[in-house]
DNA sequence: GTCTATAATTTGATAGAC
DNA sequence: GTCTATCAAATTATAGAC
């Protein structure tokens, strides 16, 4: 493969990417994608073969945006309000960045619980989630935050940081707040979930 | 119209639900929703003309469901920790007995804003957070909560409770529920929620 | 490797019989 | 009001030239 084929390749990947994760796999079209890309279809199909093949590389590289970097720091050896803060600016950083993320996989994950259910075993749960309830019992213990689970906790931090990134649009229409206003507070709310949360579990 | 055109009418337009919550716009097929509703396609033409029109009338109602019953507690005059303990029900319920409600109206504002700006003028916000404001002032000042705006309030339960369901199938999949698990820790979680929220919150 | 042209399929929509 | 049959448009996919 020369460097011409690599750069097309690429090419064709970014722009399936955009499309895909903008307009869903049954939404997206082959035709835009090629546009995009600054080739033809027949080209897409000649690299990728089908619209599924090319839809299931897309999920797996966002999925595994969505949950990489996070098992890495849900499974570091910091203090646990620390391990918090950083999970907290993980996600906002994360979505910020790559606003059609949350809305992609979760929606794709519910309308075509078939093509996918085979990501969630490269997770390796039982290990994060087991470390993670280990440390948080240690610090009940201590007595220095109230009795919950690694579970709970992490569902709820999850919730903190991404539904509004899932309902931005309608927090923007409802709260009458353009874009920038929208990330402004997103930026803001790196503190103010820090200390919801933070509040919620000291004891 | 007369018994038999009501029963059709409705019959069509619950199978349209279905099959437009499940599927979203671009997903749905209007062979999908003859076929459920028991008819043919051409029948669904009659009634309603064409696909947009139909999941116009459909996005209007769900909304209306996401909306209409939060708006009357968010309004009512109930104390402030009562008025979240009903909130968090009124949303684990709702979501409870609609499953596809919230990633449907989520999902297709996201993907297709322009049909849907317009729901958003039948919502008189100003009021609603103004008056929620209010009362939140009142107990910040009285000394019995921190201190916190309405839209970060309001965002927080809406998180708390909604996003556990957009993301059900990847928490089923990460921690190896059933759909019966998942619901028994939905309606465990009213408390659960609750506490979290008061936690944090109280002075 | 990339293109044009076209086949094959899916799907929204309509015509017309009953 | 409901059905069968069919059209028209959109969209995935392939054949074949360069």
């Amino acid at each position: 493969m020369n460097k011409k084929d690599k750069d097309t390749e690429q090419l064709i990947l970014q722009a399936a990417q955009k499309v895909f994760t903008e307009k869903g796999l049954a939404g997206a079209r082959m035709q835009d994608i090629a546009d995009k890309a600054g080739f033809n279809k027949a080209l897409v199909h000649y690299y990728f073969t089908s619209k599924a093949k090319l839809f299931e590389l897309i999920f797996e590289q966002e999925f595994k945006a969505f949950f990489f970097d996070l098992v890495g720091i849900v499974s570091s050896d910091l203090p646990l309000f620390e391990k918090i803060e950083r999970i907290i600016e993980h996600d906002i950083d994360k979505m910020t960045k790559f606003p059609g993320l949350p809305n992609f996989v979760l929606n794709e994950i519910s309308r075509n619980p078939e093509v996918i259910l085979k990501q969630f075993k490269k997770i390796p749960v039982e290990n994060v989630l087991g470390g993670f309830q280990k440390q948080i019992n240690s610090e009940i213990k201590k007595g220095t935050i109230r009795k919950i689970s690694s579970e709970q906790l992490l569902i709820n931090i999850q919730s903190l940081c991404i539904f509004p990134f899932l309902a931005r649009p309608m927090i923007k229409g409802l709260m009458r707040m353009d874009e920038k206003a929208f990330l402004a507070m997103m930026q803001k709310r790196k503190s103010t979930v820090l200390e919801f949360i933070l509040g919620a579990i000291k004891a």
